[in-house]
RNA sequence: UGGGGCGUCGUCAAGCGGUAAGACACAGGGUUUUGAUCCCUGCAUUCAGAGGUUCGAAUCCUCUCGCCCCAGCCA
């Protein structure tokens, strides 16, 4: 369940006290800007959340903005792709807002720079205008087109939107402060001739509005009361506020800056993504090793464990790297209150009881939540032929192994005590079955004599189970940091990221599973089917997460 | 000695002059027909460092150190 912070990270205090202070008389309005140039990933969520709900607290709206200036960059498949993980995110918005659909708006906005003398008309060349910026450390010098006349600036720019003029020929600059030493307030470019047709807006323009002059207005424009964005854009902010305050236009949205965030054992950032799936490390966008929203969907995360987790990280300004087992904490908060509880096999072992009669079945009930008999419970069959699995059994255990040995008993959860009484081995020395015994009086789980057990495993009826492939997914990189001692983040790749086991025996039960339905495998894991590989014929399912394995930590360390 | 931002437990993160919340992780213990869940317990004499102000400082002042961002006609 969604745990509540119970106090305010820094933004949601500027909007208490805007609040407060009847700052824009009592309105929170918000906004979630993607560029439509990728797929949406976990650090987008955060951004998603923190938008959304801080609406959400305050009773006013966030909007879903697409900041489309950029043609050569965006299509519309990444504009359903984000749309649809956004309602899946659990976020209503009821239609989107396209910056693009104020390209008009932009433009005499544009024009009303030129007219105030505030923007010019720059002929530079691309690499003239890199010298003419200076540096870091020394102030830019002026454009020698910085003094253009009001009327030639305004001829220039309408040629550059009627298409006279190729891309680069000229660009339409703010006329701010070459010698600032914000780089950003050295006359940026506001307005570029790009000849490419907008998968929107088509081939109305062949000029564009750069990002600084498009996302300010944009914001004003739908009376957004707080811009939230990342931490590079705090040099911005006197870019923005500049736009804002030379141009007529009666709102002002305030810009806040918070970190964004980084998880170790993984990467988010489009560039590097994009490189896994270019250079065919992971099967696509969204293969389920992927932080980004479609592969963590597809890996069995749900809506809830993620916006748990945006919520639990906080929101400051200091940059992190937090801790993978976080998120996997919220995961298997969420799943383990709310997934069923079922049997399967993944590396099976062949049991047989020798004492139970030859072709007979019955038919067993299991808890289908141990904490929640309101859950119900569900048939299981049972038989002579039972397949446990293979790490179950240990021919020479060590003390505290409370599984099956030879000659040691266990309890088959739901079902019947058993005790190995003989192990068959192939040729190669390899345990291919066990021979064991079951206790009539124990059906169940108990035995009516008191005896304890202290071992219980799950199973499966070799005569009533179906086959499937397991995908196990572990980490995407060995390191913490992909990139540390700066090397190639591909090279600290995890090459054990995925196994695939194929012939896991799972109970009938699972027959109708349906994507995205994620279930506990008692004492494995949880697992989902897959929405993409998948086939009646052929099921497949992937481990979301393990279970928490105190087990496991203690035999490694011995 | 360009500008902007950040430094509180292993990781996030509260704290806003009155004597270091919480979560994850980790370590013990209890319950348990999942070695799961659940429940207890422990885990920063100290807030990047050094000075100063104050009865009192993580919080105020000064200096120092460290890390991040900015020189796209990308967003």
């Amino acid at each position: 369940m969604e745990t509540q912070t119970a106090k305010g990270h820094f933004i949601e205090n500027i909007i208490k006290e805007d609040l407060a202070g009847n700052k824009n008389n009592g309105r929170v309005v918000t906004r979630f800007p993607p560029e439509p140039n990728g797929f949406l990933h976990l650090g987008h969520a955060k951004s998603i959340c923190l938008n959304f709900k801080m609406a959400q607290q305050f009773n006013g709206k966030c909007n879903l903005r697409f900041d489309d200036s950029n043609p050569a960059k965006e299509k519309q498949i990444y504009i359903d792709s984000i749309m649809s993980t956004v309602k899946w995110l659990g976020f209503d918005y009821n239609t989107p807002f396209y910056a693009s659909d104020y390209f008009d708006a932009l433009h005499d906005f544009a024009v009303e720079l030129i007219k105030k003398g505030k923007a010019y008309v720059c002929s530079l060349s691309a690499e003239e205008m890199k010298e003419y910026r200076g540096t870091l450390t020394e102030p830019g010098k002026n454009s020698p087109y910085r003094d253009r006349s009001v009327e030639e600036n305004l001829d220039l720019f309408r040629r550059m939107k009627e298409g006279e003029f190729d891309e680069g020929e000229h660009i339409l600059r703010a006329k701010i402060d070459m010698a600032s030493p914000n780089i950003n307030m050295r006359d940026p470019v506001i307005y570029r001739v790009k000849k490419a047709p907008h998968p929107r807006t088509g081939d109305k323009w062949c000029i564009y509005p750069m990002y600084d002059f498009t996302h300010c207005i944009s914001d004003a424009l739908e009376g957004i009361t707080h811009s939230l964005c990342s931490l590079e854009f705090e040099d911005h902010r006197p870019l923005y506020d500049w736009i804002l305050d030379n141009i007529t236009i009666p709102c002002h949205p305030q810009q806040i800056e918070f970190a964004r965030m980084n998880i170790n054992y993984t990467v988010l950032s489009k560039r590097k993504l994009q490189r896994l799936i270019s250079e065919g490390v992971v099967s696509g966008w969204d293969d389920p090793r992927l932080p980004t929203l479609e592969g963590m969907r597809r890996r069995g995360y749900t809506p809830s464990a993620i916006r748990n987790f945006c919520d639990v990280i906080g929101v400051s300004k200091k940059e992190s790297r937090i801790d993978m087992s976080l998120l996997e904490s919220c995961l298997r908060d969420d799943l383990n209150e709310n997934a069923p509880r079922v049997m399967g096999v993944i590396r099976p072992l062949k049991v047989t009881l020798e004492n139970y009669p030859q072709g007979q079945t019955e038919t067993l009930a299991a808890m289908n939540h141990p904490q929640k008999p309101e859950a119900g419970k569900r048939e299981v069959s049972f038989s002579r032929h039972l397949y446990v699995e293979q790490d179950d059994f240990m021919e020479d255990p060590p003390k505290k192994f409370f599984r099956l040995g030879p000659g040691r008993e266990v309890r088959l959860r739901a079902a019947y005590l058993i005790t190995c009484k003989e192990v068959i081995k192939n040729e190669a020395g390899e345990v291919v079955e066990l021979i064991c015994t079951y206790d009539p009086e124990t059906r169940g789980g108990n035995a009516p004599d008191g005896r304890k057990v202290k071992g219980t495993i799950h199973w499966v009826n070799a005569q009533d189970c179906i086959d499937a492939q397991i995908r196990l997914y572990d980490r995407l990189f060995k390191d913490e940091n992909p990139e540390r001692d700066s090397q190639d983040f591909v090279e600290n790749l995890n090459p054990d990221s995925l196994e695939t086991l194929e012939h896991a025996k799972l109970e009938r039960s699972l027959e109708t599973a349906e994507p995205e339905a994620v279930y506990q495998f008692e004492r494995l894991g949880y697992f989902c089917l897959d929405s993409k590989d998948s086939t009646p014929d052929k099921p497949v399912f992937n481990r979301t997460v393990t279970l928490r394995d105190t087990w496991a930590k203690v035999a490694t360390r011995n």
